[in-house]
DNA sequence: GGCAGACTGGATCGTCAAGTCCAGAACACG
DNA sequence: CGTGTTCTGGACTTGACGATCCAGTCTGCC
């Protein structure tokens, strides 16, 4: 009984279907938000019924945790690929990163820090889970830091772990504000700051 | 019909029926969200009853609209009577920041910019009234930051609006990072490395 | 002091979303 | 095959929350 809410045990059917309710939720959550989001509506979007989707999460909860999961690991595995450890990678990754925000004029914010805001207060686990994205995706931005300083890239007396949540930070915030106003403009002026003050010669 | 949902044409007591159920619901709002937010909830913290409410207010949607312009204008003020327009007052506003998120570990985040993230993609007029908080805000970091331009207190090269927005930024992300992890050292370090590159001698 | 409009109390309603239940179909595996 | 488990469909229950209504009281002003 316990176990028929875990991903493991299932069949490959099974797994697909788990898999397309995952996928419907994130799309609707990061459209509308959490609290907007309806079970109804991801049941709609998946094409899958009641028991269906009980069958695979005990409570909107434990859909909500597998949205944050999914989300998180997204995120990290784009980053990944980035490659932003020389400072070609650096200058795609911020070109990526502002082309992405002003094509959708903000809207959404950033897939992972839209859900701070709807979650740490009011569910433990999820924000938990938010954390250990969080704390993965800032250990890739300080690894790329750690190659631009050992090339010599970043600017004297700048430590490249303190660099990395800086700049976490400020991408952050910078989704945030380009969220709030319905313009990449802020992000790419707090990315171009930062990374002007820190980065030696290149990235822009 | 229109004119009672307006804050024009009230008594005293009836402004400050008003007034004490606005400040119940900003308090509730920043520590368990929007949507976590019933108005019985407010009703009961305010000590007022469903038609005192609805007099006041056409509906939550309007009541929301209260509570982001209220913390807007609560932050602005704060902000503007901060004075951090020299080292010292820069040094004392940071500080502030970061002992005010250590002592709460970081819970709530920021009260305008948690706002974010539970309005921007599904209330358009909260979201606007939320833009031109942070204009207002903004404004006046980049007052702050000429201020210390003029006495020549900012590395060379920089411009004082694009660091005040910035610093916004960082300082955003900065507080999000806490609110998720609970601890206000990611935004300790996002701030004194960006001061550190941008500000000359002080600022720690 | 009286009247018009501001203000108050609390019972009540309608809606809607979360979660349950049961019966039956599909599937894995011997 | 066939049998036990996994998976599926959809109607149903339950409860909470936003919102309404109406009957009345207070307040400021002429």
């Amino acid at each position: 009984m316990a176990a028929a809410h875990e991903p493991a045990g299932l069949t490959a059917k099974g797994a697909r279907t788990r898999a397309r309710i995952v996928d419907a939720a994130v799309a609707l959550v990061q459209r509308q938000g959490v609290a907007e989001t309806t079970v109804g509506e991801v049941k709609n979007s998946a094409g899958v019924s009641s028991s269906q989707l009980y069958h695979y999460f005990a409570d909107k909860g434990a859909l909500v945790q597998a949205v944050v999961e999914r989300q998180a690991e997204l995120i990290v595995a784009t980053q990944e690929r980035a490659g932003m450890g020389t400072l070609e990678g650096l200058q795609v990754w911020r070109d990526g990163v502002v082309a992405h925000a002003r094509e959708v004029a903000g809207v959404g914010g950033c897939p992972l820090g839209h859900l701070v805001g709807q979650l740490a207060e009011t569910d433990e686990n999820a924000r938990a889970e938010l954390a250990e994205g969080f704390r993965r995706w800032a250990a890739t931005l300080r690894q790329a830091l750690h190659d631009l300083h050992r090339a010599g890239h970043l600017a004297s007396g700048v430590d490249p772990d303190s660099l990395g949540d800086t700049l976490l930070a400020t991408l952050q915030g910078g989704l945030l504000l380009a969220q709030v106003e319905r313009d990449a403009t802020p992000l790419e002026t707090a990315l171009d700051t930062l990374l002007a003050l820190a980065v030696r010669d290149g990235a822009r």
